[in-house]
RNA sequence: GGCGCUAUCGUCUAACGGUUAGGACGGAGCCCUCUCAAGGCUUAAAUAGGGGUUCGAUUCCCCUUAGCGCUACCA
């Protein structure tokens, strides 16, 4: 039984990266019948915010995909300790008196790597508990064994088998003075009592994972799991992503303000380090969960394209755009609605008449916010006029043609495209003038836009009603 | 500095040693057309550099270069 987890530490939002774990998490676990866990790495409590961890579980809703258990590190913290004082009392661990951080820029710029502090390491048992019990205050590092030097391996799902030795694996800390896990400590203690069976994370992981195959080799009876590290998500000019460097796109939650569908990025972020390799670009999230595998991921990291002109990557929208078109009527109307409502706008009629507009407009949208926005004529009067749909109610005998075209719908009880058309053609025959003149005036008296639907579909949308009010008033 | 990882069009990517190096976004052009999209068609655009191995390297090995990550009592 597969068993994987997804564990943010709430010290931000919810990161655009974090977002591709959680969902590569969530595919390969439905694919396999798995198990989903979600669990919060909150032991650092000088960074953590509430804040950060609604705005974590906001990202995470919308996404929608949802999760089968829920754990935080915080509540857990004696288990963690409990594995620390194992590994003391077994010797693979020692007490490190130290002050924290006082040799940091020696070891940053020494020759070789920085291993350990040699007079702690040696320190006799009774010494160490001697100090301790005097009230000394101590971090618990883990011991890594010196000699003779081997080589730690683990086989990594994308990476491949991984390897490093001993001698340049550093005593790195288990327990911090204060009493706290360190991440390395609580991640490997929930892993083991979880029973996670397969660690997949991001690719600045992986130098870290030979600590942690250390830690599950002395604390788990041999069992160590899968590991699959992700390539990271970077920016255009190679850096990592960061908010104050590269502001509001690197939030998940951003792409939901800007009108994304869950599923659509979903969909782009599926296919920033990983592809079916069938040429696939729109998919559904059955076709996802079907396609996806490791061999798909690939080894090198992955540019998310934007600029300050435009933060949003071109490739997304083009995705969005995709499946705002593609899903089923039932399942956008109701997502449509509640955009409208965030922008005070209401749909006319009835609900099978409101699917019928969405219907129709949808396929020139590219995201969610162009309905109230590029929509708002069909759902509301007070709709600007555009320069260019002025130019269209300018053209010679159009308005009056338009309050004489109202006239004639007046009796049109029918009111559908063919029969619309009809008296439009009609009119336009009788009087002599084309009647591309006259469809293009009336898209820009019932839309105020020079742009849009076939202006037949757009009578039908706006409903007779309103038609007639508009098309008089020009 | 040490260790680890990576390197195909501008971007995302495909190509189990043999292809005219394929697809997508974006760009350009054409068609369709009541406008705008969509759609269809066409087009420009890539194997970082140097050595090997091989009959043959995008693909395997080495070096160089570049980028990224780790090197915290952050995660």
């Amino acid at each position: 039984m597969i068993r994987a987890r997804f564990a943010p530490s709430p010290t931000g939002y919810l990161h655009i990266g974090s977002a591709r774990t959680f969902i590569f998490n969530w595919l390969y676990v439905r694919k396999n019948n798995g198990t989903m866990v979600l669990r919060i790495d909150d032991t650092d409590v000088d960074r953590n915010t509430e804040a950060s961890l609604n705005s974590i579980y906001e990202g995470l809703n919308w996404l929608d995909l949802g999760w089968d258990e829920f754990y935080r590190q915080s509540e857990r913290l004696d288990l963690h300790r409990k594995l620390a004082y194992d590994l003391l009392a077994k010797g693979l661990a020692y007490r490190d008196f130290t002050p924290a951080a006082q040799d940091l820029e020696e070891r940053a710029h020494g020759e070789g790597p920085w291993l350990c502090n040699p007079e702690m390491r040696a320190l006799s048992r009774e010494e160490s508990d001697r100090r301790a019990a005097a009230g000394e205050p101590f971090a618990i590092r883990f011991r890594v064994e010196r000699d003779p030097v081997r080589a730690v391996k683990f086989p990594d799902q994308v990476y491949g088998e991984q390897s490093k030795l001993t001698s340049d694996i550093e005593d790195f800390a288990l327990l911090r003075s204060n009493g706290m896990p360190t991440y390395h400590l609580a991640s490997c203690a929930d892993d083991i009592d979880l029973k996670i069976t397969h660690i997949i994370r991001g690719q600045d992981h992986l130098s870290n994972t030979f600590k942690h195959v250390l830690l599950f080799e002395a604390a788990a009876d041999g069992f160590v799991p899968n590991f699959a590290h992700l390539p990271l998500l970077i920016a255009p000019d190679g850096a990592k992503l960061s908010k104050r460097k590269h502001g509001p796109v690197v939030s998940a939650l951003t792409y939901r303000d800007n009108g994304f569908l869950p599923l659509a990025y979903i969909n782009f972020l599926c296919l920033l380090g990983w592809s079916p390799k069938d040429n696939r670009e729109q998919m559904t999230l059955e076709e996802l969960t079907a396609a996806f595998s490791f061999e798909g991921v690939n080894r090198s990291n992955a540019v998310v394209n934007f600029s300050d002109a435009d933060p949003i990557d071109p490739k997304a929208l083009w995705l969005n755009s995709q499946h705002l078109r593609t899903v089923s009527v039932e399942t956008l109307a109701p997502i449509v609605r509640k955009t409208l409502e965030e922008h005070k706008l209401a749909p006319y009629g009835d609900e099978a008449f409101f699917r019928h507009v969405v219907d129709t407009i949808r396929s020139r949208y590219a995201t969610l916010l162009d309905f109230p926005t590029k929509g708002r004529a069909y759902f509301a009067d007070d709709f600007h006029i555009e320069k260019q749909a002025e130019d269209k109610l300018n053209a010679p005998g159009a308005r009056e043609l338009l309050r004489e075209l109202a006239k004639r719908l007046a009796a049109n009880v029918e009111f559908t495209e063919a029969s619309v058309e009809a008296d439009l053609r009609k009119l336009a025959e009788e009087r002599s003038v084309k009647a591309g003149v006259l469809i293009n005036a009336s898209r820009a008296a019932l839309t105020g836009q020079s742009v849009g639907p076939s202006a037949f579909a757009v009578f039908v949308c706006i409903g007779r009603e309103r038609v007639i009010e508009r098309l008089s008033r020009v």
